[in-house]
DNA sequence: GATGAATGAGTGTTCATTCAT
DNA sequence: TATGAATGAACACTCATTCAT
């Protein structure tokens, strides 16, 4: 692969993760990747383009999880607890503390105001979808016969809200460490316990 | 009074609540104030300075808000849920939806990854002040015997994170016009009898 | 008189004679003086006519100065070395040490090289003049035959160049303390000494 | 090589060394070399950066050139005033005449008062080591016993001073033409016949 | 593939000065 | 006497981008 390529997006996104798009600028990066400025354009038509690049490659890979999530939905489990922490794993593992996603969604959570495709991919990915996803479950639980029948709308309201919250105050600023990462998922489990304590399922 | 002073902090706030610090120019505000550059440095040290002079003053009316809203908690109420409305009504119209403050908000919302100052004050005065006093609230029901006793840490996550997701959904993007304040009403009041019918309270 | 005015000639002086005009503002002058920058000019036309009124009122100085020391030349002395040390005494006290003087001489020394007029001053006040006057002592003396006929230019020089170095090392950079100003003494009056020891006049 | 780099050297050598560092901008400069503003970035870091690398390269002449002084006072001279000239010589040549050296030292009178390490430089280039220099060559006349032992102290200084003073009367202000330079040599070298004759040694 | 050289447009800021009050 | 308000011209510097090599 044309590795410098890799190079200039790795650090572009690790530096727009940090610091915001306008606020990184060609100098900065190519510091860091150890090229000239005017190489850049050799591989990217210009810094828009860079991270323009970098948020379609977050769309593949949101795409990508949200379809398997559904998939998890309806593989067979052993159990009802099973599927949930099948996919609250999934969901927090592999998208919200997923490296490479970590970053994307730092960058959109700082550029949605400059940029109103930005906005609209943070609201898709982070608000609108998740919350879609989850009304999806219930309905799925609901028909079961497993949760009693409600308001799902508010229901996944109830349920995710507290985990943007949680993702808010520990994945989204300053370092994201092991130990911001533990305390979220103490958070984020905790809450789903309860969450499914009050709602009715969660006995296995 | 000194109205172009108060002209450049408006319009200031506006646009930096739109695109955020660094994206406007000294240049911009001056075009819609109707003044020279070298002017502004007449009532201020440098752009950073009018910045600071609106968190300042933002600072100083969330003091004041928070303030109000605990006297509001001991003032004789006619009932629990004249209380509760008491409060969330302040907390909403003239703090999250007020045209000064939610400006500022979005300007923190924004900010908060330049400017490791402004992160706190977005993570004090929209994260821990709204759940700090939320506990309050509950702690004071409890001893009340108005509620059952259980984690008011929690319970103030489930009370506040959903009230969080919605401002965020209708009041911190885009124009803040009065179909999104009222859906961000609706939304936000239902949450609040739905968790007070749960928790069990909400009866008057 | 009028205090303000002279105040802002004093304050001037002062932060010209350690920075050099250009690199004083009207608004350093002024935050000093206690005034605002508009208030200087109704005392003066402008900047440059500060700096004008400072150097005019040096030269009528510097020209009483000469004509002080020349009348000093005439008037009887006891001796010779009790004129030599009258005149050098007076050139040194009332002169290159006056706290005034010394001031708008580091100016013109500083000066010198951005306006033409200044170098003028400057090569006529410290180090024509000075030379000129010497001279013509020098003639003075060897016509009353107490020294030996010899090329007076070059005896001028050799006299005053070693005071005129001292000053630059002692008396133009820096604080004029009094320290610095008791080194230059000792190394002024040491070189006057050894000077009239050689010519063979300073015996009394 | 790099020519504009030269360039933008020459002109800024040329331009400071006329009107000191602050009353130069960078428009100047580039209107003179012909390139646009943001060009000289590309070779500097900075204004002040160009300003050292002059000042700089200065040091590594002015240490070069003592370095020679001192080993051609060791190297066999067929006679004293043999070596005398040939040391003078050198000093007046390609130093003080030099047409690189001459404008930093013209940089360094004007600039020691805004900046203090170009005050050290100057004191150190212009006053300090010349005087160490020649205190170095009269202790090794008297040892030689090519002149009488007495204080090479102020020996120096009686050598030096006219020196130092025909050098700003002559090629410190205006343009270095070649009859100021010849001024200079009249009087300087008059000068050293002068003393060495009174000292006793000039007679070859 | 990569770079040296250059640039146009822009940024925040300083400063001497003006003028009505 | 003094100042509040404003400005035009300048300044050092940054940045994304271009293009010939």
């Amino acid at each position: 692969m044309n590795t410098t390529r890799e190079k200039i997006l790795d650090i572009s996104l690790e530096l727009f993760s940090q610091k915001g798009y306008s606020a990184v600028s060609i100098r900065d990066i190519c510091k860091y990747v150890g090229i000239k400025e005017s190489s850049v354009y050799y591989y990217f038509e210009n810094k828009q383009n860079i991270f323009d690049v970098l948020l379609n490659k977050f769309s593949e890979i949101a795409k990508g999880m949200m379809a398997q999530l559904e998939n998890g939905l309806t593989d067979g489990q052993n159990s009802f607890s099973d599927g949930i922490n099948t996919v609250s794993n999934c969901f927090f593992e592999q998208y919200l503390m997923d490296d490479f996603c970590n970053k994307v969604m730092r960058i959109m959570l700082i550029e949605q105001f400059n940029n109103e495709d930005v906005r609209k991919l943070y609201q898709h990915w982070l608000m609108d979808e998740p919350l879609n996803f989850q009304r999806k479950i219930f309905s799925a639980l609901m028909s079961a016969g497993m949760i009693t029948n409600c308001d799902n709308e508010y229901l996944a309201v109830k349920y995710y809200a507290p985990i943007y919250f949680y993702a808010q105050k520990w994945l989204f600023n300053g370092e994201l460490t092991e130990e911001r990462k533990e305390s979220f998922r103490i958070d984020a489990y905790k809450h789903i316990q309860m969450f499914f304590g009050e709602v009715g399922g969660y006995n296995g």
